[in-house]
Formats: C-alpha cells, sequence, structure tokens
DNA sequence: CCGGTTTCAGAAACCGGTTACAGACTCTGC
DNA sequence: GCAGAGTCTGTAACCGGTTTCTGAAACCGG
C-alpha cells in the first residue's frame, strides 16, 4: 500500500501535522526539519491522497462539462477550450455524453456531486435539472443554450452571423430565400432564423421556412430528393452544415448546379464544409469554451456574484457555394 | 450547507452507520426504521457526499483518459467510445488533453492521483512516466502506442489495413508508389509504411518513402508544390487523410488530375474524407475506446491479471481518388 | 418457559488529509 | 538573568462517509 502521510510522520519522528505543512507550505517549516521530512517522503516516495486532501478542504478542483456528442467539431473545440482554462486554473474535467443516454438528468446529477460547477452544453438535459443542481450550490454555466434565470451563460452571436449571412446571400442577388432547419429545435436556430428574416424583409425578398425533424446530412439529401416537386429557391440557407452538406450532394447528383441555379449555405464551418467549398458562419467554438471555465471559476470561488451573459462575435466565412469559384484554390 | 449523514442520524433517531445501511443496502434494515430514514432524507434533501464515500471506499470511480488533441475525428471518437462504456460501469471520466501543454508528464501523474486507471492515447507522455505510474499502483491502458511490458494496449490493425490498402492501389495499375508521412513518428505510421512496403515489394512495384515534418494539411500542400522538381509517381499513399487532403487541393491547382494521373489514398476516413472522394482506411474508433474501457475495468477490478493486446480489425473505404468517379454519389 | 439462533442497530475505528489552537523553545533587549 | 515577542511544532478536532464488532432484542422449537 502507499505510503500515508502517518507513516511520513512517523518516520521522521514528527507529527501529521508537520508533514502536511511541509508539503502544502514549506516556508512554515524550519529548514532542518523540512528536510528530514522531505528525505523520508521522496524516499517513501509519498504523494498526499488527493481524496484525503478533497475531503478536508470540502472541493473537488474538477468542473464537469456535459455535451450530447463530440462527433462533430463543434462540441469537441468547446470542450478543448474548456479542459486548457480548466487545467490552467488547476480543475481537473470530468465530462458526460448525453448521447444514446436516456437517463441524462439523472447522470448529470450524479456527476454534480462530484466537481465543484459544470458547463452545461446545448439541449442535453432538462430545464428542471439545471435548476435543481444550482439550487443544491453547485454553479452551472450554460453554452448553446437559452439563459435561465440566474445562470450564467455563452454564446455564439447568432443574430448578428445570421444577418451577414443574409445580406451576403441577397448580394448574389437572390430574391426567394428558403432557411431549412428547425426554428423550434432550440434557441440557436431559432436566432438564425430570425436574423435572416429580419434581413430579408428589410430588403423585401422572400423567404420560406424548409422545416426538417433531424438536422442531419440524411435531412439535407432527402429534401434535395423532394425537390422535383416544389420550385427551386434562389437561396437555401441551412441551419448547419451537415445539412447543407448532405444537399449539396444530392443536388448534384440532380444536375442542379450550385452556385449557378441555387446559392446554398451552412452554419459552423466544419472541416468537411472547405472541402466543400460550402459558404457559412464560423462560431469561436474554442474561446466559447475558454469562457465558459473562466465564468465557472469566477462562480465557484466566488469572484463574482452577478449574473453573467457573454455573447461571442460569429465569422461570415463565404465560398464557392455562394459565388463562383475561383481558380480552385480552398478558402481559408 | 448540504445535510450530512450525521444530520440524518440526528433527526432520524438512529446512528450514523444505520443511515449508511440505509443508503447503500435497505434490505439490511427494518422496514419501519428504514422508511423514518428514508422521510428524513428525502425531506433534508440528503444526498451522500461523493468524497466521503469515495475516501471510505479508497477508490475514485472515475477512469482518466489522455490524448493530444480533439480536432481531427480520430481521438473524439475514441473518447466518446471509452466515456460510453465507462459510464455503463458506474464510472466517471477525467480528460486530459496535452495539446500546448509542456508538462505533460506531471499533469498526467497529477491526474492519476484521481483515478482508479487511465487510458494513454498515442504518444502524448513518455514512457518513463506511463512506467512510473503503473509502479504505483494505477492501470494503465495504452491506445494506439506501441505497447510496454505488462502493459495492456488496444491498437488496429494497421498492418492489414495497409496490405489490403497497397494491393487497392496497385491494382488501379500504379507500380511507382511513393508513401508520404514520418515512419519514425509512431508505430502506427511504422505499421502502415511496413504494410504497404511489404505488398509491393512482393508485387514487384516501386516503393519510395517522402519523408514530412509535420503530418497535416500543410505539409500535403507543400509537398504538392515542391512536386515540379520529382517526377510524379503513380500512387502518393499518405499516412493520414489531413496530408491526402491538402495534397489533393495543392494537385488540382497544378492541374494535377486524380485518379487519372496520381492516384492518392489517406488513413482515417475523417468526415472531410468522404466530400473529397478519398480513398482511406477506417479505424473502428468508437471501438477501440470501448475495448480500451473494458480492458482497464478488468485490470481495475482485478478480473483480469494477465496482459491483454487487443488489436482489432481496420477497413478499406476504396474511393474517387483511386478510381474513376462514380456518377458523383458520396461514398458511405 | 428456556436455551440457542437470527435479526437488527449502535459504538467506534478507520479512510488520509487540513488547520485552529496552544505549548515549547529560541531570540531579543534591557 | 529574565520578561516578552516571535518561531516552530504537536495535539486534536474535523471533513463525511463505510464497516467491523458486539450486544440487545426478537424468534424458534422443544
Amino acid at each position: 500500500m502507499r505510503a500515508t502521510i502517518r507513516d511520513v510522520a512517523r518516520e521522521a519522528g514528527v507529527s501529521i501535522a508537520t508533514v502536511s505543512r511541509t508539503m502544502r507550505d514549506p516556508g512554515s517549516v524550519r529548514v532542518e526539519t523540512r528536510e528530514r521530512v522531505e528525505a523520508v517522503a521522496s524516499r517513501l516516495e509519498y504523494v498526499p491522497s488527493q481524496l484525503g486532501r478533497q475531503l478536508a478542504e470540502r472541493r473537488h478542483a474538477a468542473n464537469g462539462i456535459v455535451f450530447p456528442d463530440l462527433s462533430g467539431p463543434y462540441f469537441a473545440e468547446v470542450v478543448l477550450g474548456y479542459e486548457a482554462v480548466a487545467g490552467e486554473l488547476g480543475r481537473s474535467v470530468l465530462i458526460l455524453s448525453t448521447a444514446g443516454r436516456d437517463d441524462a438528468d439523472r447522470a448529470v446529477a450524479a456527476m454534480a456531486e462530484r466537481c465543484d460547477g459544470l458547463v452545461v452544453l446545448g439541449q442535453t438535459i432538462s430545464d428542471a435539472a439545471v435548476t435543481a443542481m444550482v439550487r443544491r450550490g453547485t454553479p452551472v454555466v450554460l453554452v448553446a443554450r437559452p439563459s435561465l434565470d440566474g445562470i450564467d451563460s455563452v454564446r455564439a452571436h447568432n443574430l448578428d452571423g445570421a444577418r451577414a449571412l443574409a445580406h451576403h446571400v441577397l448580394d448574389t442577388g437572390a430574391t426567394d430565400v428558403a432557411f431549412v432547419g428547425d426554428p423550434g429545435s432550440g434557441p440557436d436556430v431559432a436566432e438564425r432564423h430570425a436574423g435572416v428574416a429580419a434581413v430579408v424583409a428589410e430588403r423585401g425578398a422572400r423567404l420560406r421556412l424548409w422545416p426538417v425533424t433531424e438536422m442531419d446530412e440524411a435531412a439535407g439529401e432527402h429534401l434535395a430528393a423532394g425537390l422535383g416537386t416544389r420550385d427551386l429557391p434562389d437561396a437555401l440557407v441551412c441551419a448547419n452544415d451537415e445539412m447543407a452538406l448532405g444537399l449539396l450532394g444530392a443536388l448534384a447528383e440532380r444536375g442542379v448546379r450550385v452556385p449557378d441555379d441555387v446559392v446554398v449555405t451552412g452554419w459552423d464551418d466544419v472541416m468537411a464544409a472547405r472541402y466543400a467549398g460550402l459558404t457559412t458562419v464560423r462560431q469561436p467554438m474554442r474561446e466559447i469554451g475558454a469562457t465558459a471555465a473562466r465564468l465557472l471559476d469566477e462562480r465557484i470561488s466566488g469572484a463574482r456574484v452577478e449574473v453573467a451573459h457573454e455573447v461571442l462575435p460569429t465569422t461570415l466565412v463565404p465560398r464557392d457555394t455562394t459565388s463562383s469559384p475561383t481558380p480552385r484554390k480552398v478558402a481559408r
């Protein structure tokens, strides 16, 4: 069994208090004593138990992060940004994916018992579960999810991005725009839709809504398959890249030319979007994660008591699906 | 402050031992007593402290996973597979990314103090750090990394995949093959190179090695830029998809036709590979993570003492970059 | 009604640390 | 040489649970 603080104390002929002090505040121990303790500690390969320490300090020194999935680049990047900052702040990171888990609320509640605070990405758990955790004293930061009363949040500025995107699309000459996605699926999509709708109205164009149930590639393909039955719009503004990519493939199969016959856009700037030449909107994913980590830390340490809502800027990334391809150079 | 076991015991007029038993083995407590304790517990919203429990049980009920990065799809998928199984086994998952961290060894050692065992992906930390942890009693499973003496590991069958890939490439008629990548960068690439080399030799073709320092898109682009100076081979077998994708873009710019002038392959089957029509080799990433979680659990629980080395099969995914494009259908 | 077995619950030790408090010892300055 | 201040270090309580051991009460058949 590994050496404990009592083993070290006994061997060094001191009390456990002195060993503890030697480990955490060497300056408070006489040099001579300290060296004796340190010698014994290193001989016994003593490393303080985190469990004992955490119990005594009544803190976990760990943060959690809940996400639906990591398959897409979106959440993976957020997690990375989060982990980097949490690491700097001396906190471990616990992860929990709710994909394919039917008891997400319970799983998250269990995780809340193992960390000092956590970040919830998207619509992974119920509002009730979130407020229950906060009520119990676990700080929570919401990301990519509508903010709840008194709870910190971090979001990308969907509205701004959507407005910029809409202007760009209309600048191609489009007057008949279709928004592909379900605004009811969450605030992100709702805001994107609202931003596009506002600009389209301002500039006197027409906006239709093409609802989907799932927002994945298959949805895009399926939509393209049913295209013949409706008149083709000038622009297909998709709520995310996956659908746009699915659409692109299916449109090409059907001989519809992009961007000549129809302009297509996505949202997220996944890696594949670059190769497909897909015009899209980029969110500062890593920065979102990092910001969430900072907000959470401020909350846990008590450095801040007022509620904070951070909104980070988005970037329009114009590519071939909204303008005639440049000499085949992959836009960065 | 939250209720503790002693609060519940006092209110219910029983000892803390009885409360503890009520929580973890209700059957061992008389119905009447149990109901009284449960009533008090729910009234006080008592939830046992994980810290106290963990200290008493001397286990963390958490596993760690160390990875270099999550940007690519590779590690993200492994992490997902790992998390899913660990969750089923009732263990939390701690993550640690070594990207942009100069003290990876120390960070991992610190994490090892907070979990019952961990998985190390790739060349994230030194062999010395790994063996040190194992010596201290922390079970470790290595993934995508050469196995160390007495330490469990999980790998994909690079050799098989490389052989299949090489046969496929030679079947296109190629006789002059270039392998793009640095076999010295790790066992994965070394095995891929070895597999290709073996088949090329068997079938009497020629194999060159095009070394690179970084294995990213920029490397591929840079390589293509320098192409004029060397004679173009029949096939460019890249050690990963990123380089292959970078190459594809740069080749197209230079007017080199793929697959007519040169055949190109990657490795990993990232999402973008599908859109680029890139022939590649798929590894069962989620399954690798899941397998690692199971091996680790067996080790932690002591269910297995002998060392295990799992090798999972790979799949060749032929696409347009090795054969004339089919009618523009995205291959799954 | 009685001895023996079973069931149930409490006392106390324990997990491995942190830290308030107090006592002992060492310096000062007079 | 001694009082007072300052420096170290030890004692012991505490963090919040689990679990062994033990004794009391309930139950059993004869």
